[in-house]
DNA sequence: GTCTATACGACGATAGAC
DNA sequence: GTCTATCGTCGTATAGAC
């Protein structure tokens, strides 16, 4: 008997009971997918290394899901998903009538919090994108678009008000933006230095620049 | 017969000889390794592919490397080596004197050229990094460290002068910098506008951040 | 739900002809 | 220098026992 296409019945955010036990054995092989994603790209993560993380047989992943695509997809997703809620969150949480320029360095702050506590699933990680095959990157950039609406929402108000510069066209502002935060996950964990430091400064340096005020 | 070795007797920068067959097909074949790599990464990249793109058989590749890890290895030492003659070079043209902002820069722009003229074998293409094996990923990482200091001298003559903010580690910030320019490897080619564009905002964010002046 | 066993296809690498 | 042919290995996926 096999359990793999969608998530048992229908299961929805609303639906609060206690998690089965495959619940639970989804979500442990989940990260280590991502755990092995992250390191390995797509095409070296092999069903054995994140079956042995999961505590179990390669071929026991298969009651969980359908094959190694619907795996690797959900990961994607999931990434995108979290680090999206995280940031709009952060931004609901901030008192209402906020300015926009302190409505962009919440999203910065959080966005990096995101790649900071969830790397391995989080949109860093996706630097996956270009190595999927094409129905998987179909997915995911449909995923990212809505995310990024979310940034492109804050920096146009941020424009309008003033608060931001606009001579630049803001699609590409919140990629440069984004991509600083992003590759934060390349670095060496010895250079990441202490992490409420390092994310005061990625806020610094997004907003000023590297000249001294 | 087979040439897979060193690349034929020594041949040093200064051999100014007319390139051999040999060679030619060489290039070819580093050039299709470095595009199959940035798309697939590490695992996903199939001699077959390789061999394909430079226009012959994947048995033949064997006559031009040792292995498949050799080739790899020499796609990703020449990525770092052409970015950072790339940037010496700019910074060498430079009128002597130049402030040192005008340094740092000049080393985004000229970084940042080198992604988007050869961005297949930059260090862009290279957050193949954490996907190497270890022993690839012990040589890359020496190479880079030899980048790393070109632009690490920059940012500190730029501090020690007060043209740069003090306030942050100089590894920090050079890590910062160059991941926001990494990252736009990974940007749809729609998003990117006309190249001058391009290199002018990225220089002026870098130097000033989102803030409007 | 998870295991073992196995069918099957890919891919890296070598040998030898041309 | 490049080809064809082939061997060995490894990884996905399935079948069926427990």
């Amino acid at each position: 008997m096999t359990n793999a296409g969608a998530t048992t019945p229908a299961r929805r955010r609303s639906d609060r009971r206690a998690p089965t036990k495959s619940d639970l054995t989804r979500e442990r092989i989940v990260a280590a997918a991502a755990h092995v994603l992250a390191r390995r790209g797509y095409a070296g993560t092999k069903l054995s290394d994140i079956a042995e993380r999961a505590g179990l047989r390669a071929g026991s992943l298969y009651y969980h899901f359908a094959d190694r695509d619907a795996l690797v997809d959900h990961v994607v997703q999931q990434g995108v998903a979290e680090t999206e809620r995280h940031v709009v969150a952060a931004l609901a949480a901030l008192p209402t009538g906020s300015d926009p320029l302190s409505r962009l360095q919440a999203a910065v702050r959080a966005h990096l919090e995101a790649i900071l506590d969830i790397g391995d699933v989080s949109s860093a990680g996706l630097q996956l994108l270009r190595q999927l095959p094409p129905e998987l990157q179909r997915r995911y950039r449909a995923a990212q678009r809505s995310y990024g609406q979310v940034w492109d929402d804050v920096i146009r108000a941020g424009q309008t008000a003033g608060a931001i510069r606009s001579d630049m066209d803001p699609v590409r502002l919140r990629l440069f933006v984004i991509g600083q935060l992003n590759w934060v996950a390349e670095w060496p964990v010895s250079a990441r230095g202490k992490r409420a430091d390092l994310v005061d400064e990625a806020v610094e340096l997004v907003t000023h620049g590297v000249v001294p005020r």
